[in-house]
Order: C-alpha cells, then structure tokens, then sequence
DNA sequence: CATCATCTTCACATTTTTGTGAATGTAATT
DNA sequence: AATTACATTCACAAAAATGTGAAGATGATG
C-alpha cells in the first residue's frame, strides 16, 4: 500500500522517498565498513537523476555543512568511488558516480586481499616451519591467492555479459 | 639479515617476532573494517601453535584486560571467525580459529553482498522508471547479483582444487 | 559443601572519531 | 578590477567507540 506513484518533490529534486532511500541505502553501505558520510553522500548522487551533484546540492539535500560534505568526497575520489567532473562554464564542480563506479569499488577490494595474502606470507616466516600454525597460515595464503585469480575471471565474465546483452551502452555519453 | 631461526620463546609460547606479526596482521585485518581488538584477538589465535587459545592466554599475550578479550571474542563468534570449543576436564574454554574459519568470513561477505542487492532493488521503487537513475541502479542491482552467483562457483571450485591436493587433509584431527 | 580458578557483564573514564563554524582561497560575472 | 558565489581547510566541540576495574556467575577440586 501506499505507492507513490508521483514524484513528489523535494529541495533539490529529491522526492520524500528518496530521501528516505538514501538513508537506508547509506546505513547498508556504512554496514560494510565505510563511514556514515562517504555513505550518505554516495547514495544520494547515486539516486541523484544525472548521476552527478554539486557540494552545495549535497549540503542541502542532506542536511550537513559543506565542509563535512568536503571531508566526505575527498574520501570518495581517493577510494575511487567517485570522480569530479569541472563543469567548464561554472565554479560549480560536479561529483560523478558512474555505473563503472562499481568495477572500481570490486577492484579496491581485490587490492584488499591482495594485502590479506601478503600478510599471511610474512606469517610463514615467524611460525614453526611445518607445524599446524605454518599450514593454517599455508592454506590462508593460498586461499587468498586462490580468490584474487579468480576474480579477474569474474570481472571479464561481466565484461562479456554487459557487452553482450547492450553492446552500444558503451557509447552512453551524458 | 637478522634470520632468528631459534624461536624465542615469550610469555605463551609466542616468540618476539610473532608478537609483533600479530599486531602487523591485525593491523591488516583492521584495515578491513574489523575493529582493533577482533583483529587482534584474531591474528594471536592464529598464529598460536594448536590454533585455539583461553581467554587468560590471549589476555597476558596481547596484554589486555580479560574483559576486553570476552567482548573480541563474542564478536569474532558471532560472524563466525571464531569457535568455541569446551574442553571437557577443565574449566578453561579454547576459542578455535580453524581454516573453515575463512570460508566463513567469504561467506558472511555474501550475505553483505545480498544486502547491496537487495538495498539497489528497493531504490528502484523510488526512482522515475526509465531514467537515468533507473538504470544505473538496475546495473548495479544486476552486478551484485551476478557477483553472488559467481561466488558459490568460486566457493565450489576451491573445495574441488583443496579435494584434489590433499584429499585426506580434512581428516585431521586435534 | 566450600573454596578456588576462570570467564563474563556492567558502569565509567579515556581516547578517537566526526561534523560544525569561521577563515581562506579560487574562479566567474559585472 | 572588484565583487560575488563556491568550495576547501583548520581548530574546536560534540558524539561515539573502546578498554578497564570491580562485581557477579559458573563450574571444577579439595
């Protein structure tokens, strides 16, 4: 029940219910490790219908002050989650999550094994080498490993699926 | 240079150098999002040479108050890196850090993943159908998706390759 | 059955994190 | 060229997380 069928709108464009959304896009997205306001600024560009907006959007439409909107997308742009994009006939720098954001989120955690894997290397060098703890940390590595191969096979799985199933949305500008 | 191959032993059975390991493992496990003392907590039981420890071991190794050790390991039981195990002619409880213990933590990793999924999907209800936003939540949805089911072939191949190398290594015991 | 050893839980203090307001820098517009 | 509109950075305050000490619970042992 209660289908909001019409857009109602909000300050910058954002109906209730996407404002609403982006709250709990956000708490799903800080449950998994990423702070409050990197998640609640992702969300709502996320939602935004260009895929792109202003600090000065995101202050308003989120309630917060500018600098913590700052803080927030210094974080986002180093991680990779998104990009800025210099609007040539404005001051006004615009804030970019593409869908290709995600590829980059996967790849970030593939750099986060990788570190996993080194370090249960540096591990075989302080156990006993060939007692239980050398196997565990063995099997750890290898596993690890195991998963950073794989997931180039995934990733160019997608990459042919995608392709194939909307071969010219690769051609989407703007 | 500087090869200790005479493991110095410390308070518990943990050499110099392994103490230091476990707070450089830890270091990478926090890096992840776990917090300080799980991470902690984690690496120690690790390393150890059975691979299980008592409260009071890790409580001298890490050099915390048993308290701070209860709340890590009710944590770390909770999302499954950790067991307990109740030896039967002691009071003393070991908490297990077994190799299935990574498989879990990939596992609880998918049930994050299905929280993105499901969390793309209920954005869907809140955008204009069509649009931009629309899509790019839908690719994001179908992304996640795709991730999860790759991941049971993943899961499936490891086991298959563990089989294959050593097929009688999940006999052990003890 | 009482005592001892071991683990857990709770309230609190300390440290760390997080967001704000003011000041500063930078580019477009008049 | 000056003004205006944005965005960033810094110091600080509010909020949250984290670990400790003491009290409590639970089970083995003399």
């Amino acid at each position: 029940m209660a289908e909001q069928v019409a857009p109602q709108e909000g300050p910058d464009g954002f109906s209730e219910a996407q404002l609403a959304y982006v709250e709990d896009l956000a708490a799903t997205i800080t449950a998994s490790g990423v702070q409050r306001m990197p998640s609640r600024v992702y969300a709502a560009i996320l939602v935004s219908e260009q895929g792109s907006m202003t600090a000065a959007q995101l202050a308003a439409t989120l309630q917060v002050s500018p600098a913590a909107v700052s803080t927030a997308v210094r974080w986002l742009t180093q991680v990779g989650m998104v990009s800025r994009r210099s609007t040539p006939g404005s001051r006004r720098e615009q804030y970019v999550v593409d869908s290709d954001s995600l590829i980059r989120l996967i790849a970030h955690d593939t750099s986060a094994l990788n570190s996993w894997t080194s370090g249960f290397a540096r591990g075989l060098e302080v156990v006993e080498p060939g007692s239980s703890a050398a196997h565990r940390l063995a099997e750890l590595r290898e596993f690890f490993t195991f998963l950073v191969e794989e997931m180039d096979g995934v990733m160019q799985r997608w990459q042919e699926r995608k392709n194939q199933s909307s071969p010219s949305r690769s051609a989407r500008k703007r």
